[in-house]
Order: C-alpha cells, then structure tokens, then sequence
DNA sequence: GGCGAACATAAGTTGACACTTTAGGAAGTA
DNA sequence: TACTTCCTAAAGTGTCAACTTATGTTCGCC
C-alpha cells in the first residue's frame, strides 16, 4: 500500500492513471498529454508499474500501458477500514455511556 | 484531496492518524509513541490539521488531537469512482463487442 | 548490416521535506 | 513575579524525488 500510495501523491501520476483507466495507451502518447519530457513520463510510468498500478504491455518498438484497478485495493481497505472501526469505536462508546447512565438512574 | 493524500502518504502521519482514530491525545502522549523528537510530530500535526485530517482542542496547556475522517472522504470517492467508472468502462466496451457480433452473424 | 523511431536508463541539478537543535509563547502553580 | 510544563515556531541540515539533457537499447524497415 506504502508504494501506491506514493504513488498517486503526485499529481501527473494520477494524471496518467485516469488516461490509461479506460484505454490502453503507448508511453508516447501519454507524454503528449503533458508538457514534461519523456524521460520524465517514463519515470513515472516505472513508478507506477512497481507499485502494481499499470500493466506494461510491448507491441513491437512501442510500450503499451493500461491501469490496474486492483493496485488500489489495499488503499481502499485502508481508507473503509479507517470508517468502519472508527464508527465501531464510537458505537462502542456510546454502549458504555448508556450502560453507564442505567446503573446511575 | 492533494493535501490529504500527501498527508497519509508518510508513515508516520498514517501512525498517528490510527493513534488518535477512536481516542482523543494529547501532542506529549502522541510524541510518546515515537522515537523522532517532539517537534516533529508537532509538525506533523500541522500538516494533518492542515489536510483537515485531524481536530485541535486546546485544554489549559496542552493540546489534544482526534482524527476527523471527513478529511479522507473526497480520496475514498476518487477511488470509489476509480472502480467505478472502470467497470462501467468495461462494460460499455463488452455491450459494443457484442453489438458488433451480432451485426457480423 | 545500416538507419530511424520509440522508449528506457544514466547522470546531474534543484526544490521539497522530514528531521534536528534552539528559542519563544501560553497556561498552571508557588 | 518567578518558575515549570507543554507545546509550537524558527533555523539549519541531509536525503529523496521530480525534473532536465545526454546516452543506450530494442524493434521494424530499407
């Protein structure tokens, strides 16, 4: 989760995996989305392959990227997990507040 | 949502978070959980408050902290939609494939 | 084999950031 | 007021990451 995460902090990179959510796209159309050079792209297209967001795919002298939805999972059982035991804790509290209040009445 | 995902993209900020998810604490009994110095989780603070992250109450001298998870709910929707429009995505694609099927038949 | 296209990798620069030590401010206590 | 506690603010430092230009590397084509 740790790389993912870092991964999608930077806002190109999250750029990048809108552009390639829904089709499959080549290294070099991807740089022409952004004003940045190429190396720069390819850069963080390594990035977000080692953390299991994209899928490299070669196609003769071309590289074809495509995203990988199930490189986020971990993030988001982190991020509902967050709620859910959140909003436990505070049901659990309020069970003991009630508790409480019965044996004062 | 930039602010939040910087935030809990540091591991020790993600710590923290879960130190004060279910349970209000003091900056000196967060700090105490860590090997850094206090002024660095003091800045770490910052930061989460900051991404609206966390809450401040101040109480004669010292300063208690509690996670707001509100501040994660626009990163838990992008990714919700991640997945989401994905599939739709995918689905529109496989309603075209099987159009085109039934033309060729 | 030679050549160009499409990318990746290498090397170097710059800015951000997580940390440190030092100093300052606000609230409680004698 | 003086003193302590708790914490933040300021200033400095080392490391990392996002970018640049320059240099491979791999493939298709003549």
């Amino acid at each position: 989760m740790e790389a993912a995460l870092k991964a999608i902090a930077e806002p190109n990179r999250r750029r990048i995996l809108t552009l390639v959510r829904d089709e499959e796209l080549s290294a070099g159309e991807i740089a022409g989305h952004f004003d940045v050079t190429g190396p720069a792209i390819s850069q963080h297209l390594k990035v977000l392959k080692g953390a299991g967001l994209v899928s490299e795919r070669r196609n003769g002298t071309r590289r074809l990227y495509q995203a990988r939805p199930e490189g986020l999972y971990d993030l988001k059982a982190f991020l509902e997990g967050f709620w859910d035991e959140r909003l436990d804790a505070l049901k659990r509290e309020a069970e003991r507040k009630e508790a409480k209040r019965g044996r004062n009445s």
